[in-house]
DNA sequence: TCAAAAGTGTTATACGTACACCCATGA
DNA sequence: TCATGGGTGTACGTATAACACTTTTGA
């Protein structure tokens, strides 16, 4: 037996992923088609955030847990509940209506909006059975519902966030070079940043630890590997106020 | 006709008020109190925020709004929408139970949590219908449902936003002085913070303008008042993607 | 004249910013 | 040997942190 859906509610899920091979920070999307069984019009044709129903007796985090399952496999990816949206209006424009037509789907829904943090290549999208597609999040295709204005929400708060949380280190492998965090950093807040500054900073930090290792397989002088030690960190951590209006 | 209220779904208000005569940063809770008919026992006897059903055709931040005006009278306050929540379990404490079974309430109810920013003296507690009170916010009372854990998040928030915007103005008077804005730095993020430092910090920022006015009325040497200059901020304002890691 | 709170200055240190060239490597 | 990206050092200015006493005022 399935669980009770709750009709009204659902949560969506932005899932970021880093690419550092292209440099790029990607928003993976799911294709929305549906063409008229008598005319062959397309009526719908374009992108959608993942996301699905609360059931009865589940959290909001397990929701959304779900359904970052469902489409990637993964489990235990960062995850941050960043902002519900609610707007009595939010489903209405006319390719949504038809959309939801057949759809178990009150009309007033109120999605719970979580971003995930991964790396691009840890999803399959080859083989993805929701056809799963990565798109960079400054190009993203034609999007449903207000799901827009979700992802440049979720991208405001995760600008944000990565100034002031390591959660940079999320998106990278466990084992990256100086330039790739500041490749990320300027992904993400769109912006570029003085190499040299970048470097000593980041090397000043106790918690990021140079390995014993090179990169291999690059076609130039293999750059020096660091990781992130969130042990460190933790004990390092003391909050400052540093008041900054 | 009154519209229909969406059973399931409620927004939350953690009202903050600061009192600049207590030095006291305080949250505005409504009286919770039930007698058996029977047997005159207590059955609930405690405190809650104020909230109610979003309705049919509404936003949600509306129905906040909505909801700080019919307890406060108050409009156009400082509003953030901050966190959702919607555990299965949020309402089933035994009192809880007790208070909602006459009521048209879903027992799976998701709640959107708003904090607003005011000033106590500017709610009329005497005459309040809700029987509202204001409670220092390190010294809350018995709370009902999850609103113990609702206001904590709130408050983190808080102490996490007014670090960065300069949010800290819509807690005080039109006219304050810089101790004024250093006591309530203090009480919000339970610091104590150096005198000499944060005054010639907060003087040299072009929106905080000295008036040709001083304190009256207080029994020691008055002080000189200041207000801020939200325009002055926002012209100068430019973002600077500090990363504080 | 006294109690209370307002107001004031200096120094050391850390951090941010600006800036241009050499080096190591694999192809 | 060359093209590519990795890696390095200095100087300056600004902001923070630590620290204690004098001044002004109303009562």
């Amino acid at each position: 037996m399935t669980p009770n859906k709750i009709l009204n509610l659902s949560v969506d899920c932005v899932v970021f992923g880093y690419d550092t091979n292209t440099k790029s920070l990607n928003v993976l999307l799911i294709k929305r088609y549906l063409e008229s069984d008598t005319t062959k019009e397309v009526l719908v044709d374009d992108y959608v955030l993942t996301g699905y129903h609360v059931f009865e007796d589940e959290t909001l985090d397990n929701a959304a847990t779900r359904v970052l399952k469902e489409l990637t496999g993964l489990t235990n990816q960062y995850k941050k509940q960043f902002k519900a949206f609610g707007n009595p209006d939010r489903l209405s424009d006319e390719k949504d209506l038809i959309w939801i037509q057949n759809q178990e789907f009150n009309l007033r829904t109120i999605t719970i909006a979580y971003y995930f943090l991964l790396k691009t290549e840890d999803v399959d999208v080859q083989n993805n059975k929701y056809k799963a597609k990565w798109f960079p999040v400054r190009e993203l295709p034609e999007l449903g519902f207000d799901h827009q204005q979700i992802i440049e929400e979720a991208h405001d708060d995760l600008k944000t966030k990565c100034l002031a949380e390591p959660i940079i280190f999320e998106l990278l492998p466990d084992k990256f070079t100086i330039n790739d965090v500041q490749d990320l950093y300027e992904s993400i807040l769109g912006i570029e940043i003085d190499n040299r500054n970048f470097r000593r900073k980041l090397i000043n930090k106790k918690y990021i630890i140079p390995l014993d290792e090179k990169q291999v397989g690059v076609s130039k002088k293999p750059a020096q590997l660091y990781m992130f030690s969130k042990d460190i960190y933790k004990k390092m951590y003391h909050k400052n106020y540093l008041i900054n209006i």
